[in-house]
DNA sequence: ATGATGATTGGGG
DNA sequence: CCCCAATCATCAT
């Protein structure tokens, strides 16, 4: 297996399809840690109108959490899924991961602090 | 090519 | 809160 930064990381990431290339690289390069963002943000800033589309990309994330998949969460502000699923692990694994990261959802599942969330203008063009 | 399936979303009841 | 149509990359036929 691969290690070191993003050397290796652009080398995996070729591999894949345009459309998972966009959505890989726009979260890395637009969400830092400590910050969130939302399926359909990231849908919008890469020029696609399906939020579920871009669900189904993070979903098969083969780099994650370096592919910070994590930091993506749902427009009303509660956690959404991780690799795939929706359930009380999957969902306590994603905010474990962002609890290490400053971030946090209150008792009804939504995020504490709205001002995480990143707005992201459309960046990308796809085909 | 056609149909089914989601880590969604905004609107309506 | 629950329900539904819209949207679209992927995958199975």
């Amino acid at each position: 297996m691969s290690a070191t930064a993003s050397e290796p990381l652009s080398r995996e990431i070729s591999d894949l399809t345009p459309f998972r290339q966009c959505v890989y690289r726009t979260l890395l390069q637009r969400v830092p840690a400590g910050r969130v963002t939302t399926y359909g943000q990231l849908a919008r800033a890469i020029g696609c109108r399906s939020a579920r589309a871009v669900g189904q990309a993070l979903k098969v994330n083969p780099l994650a959490p370096t592919i910070p998949c994590h930091r993506v969460i749902r427009a009303d502000l509660t956690i959404g899924g991780f690799h795939g699923a929706t359930d009380a692990n999957a969902v306590r694994m994603k905010s474990d991961l962002l609890r290490s990261e400053g971030v946090s959802f209150d008792q009804s599942g939504r995020l504490t602090e709205p001002d995480r969330v990143t707005a992201l203008h459309q960046t990308a063009t796809l085909r």
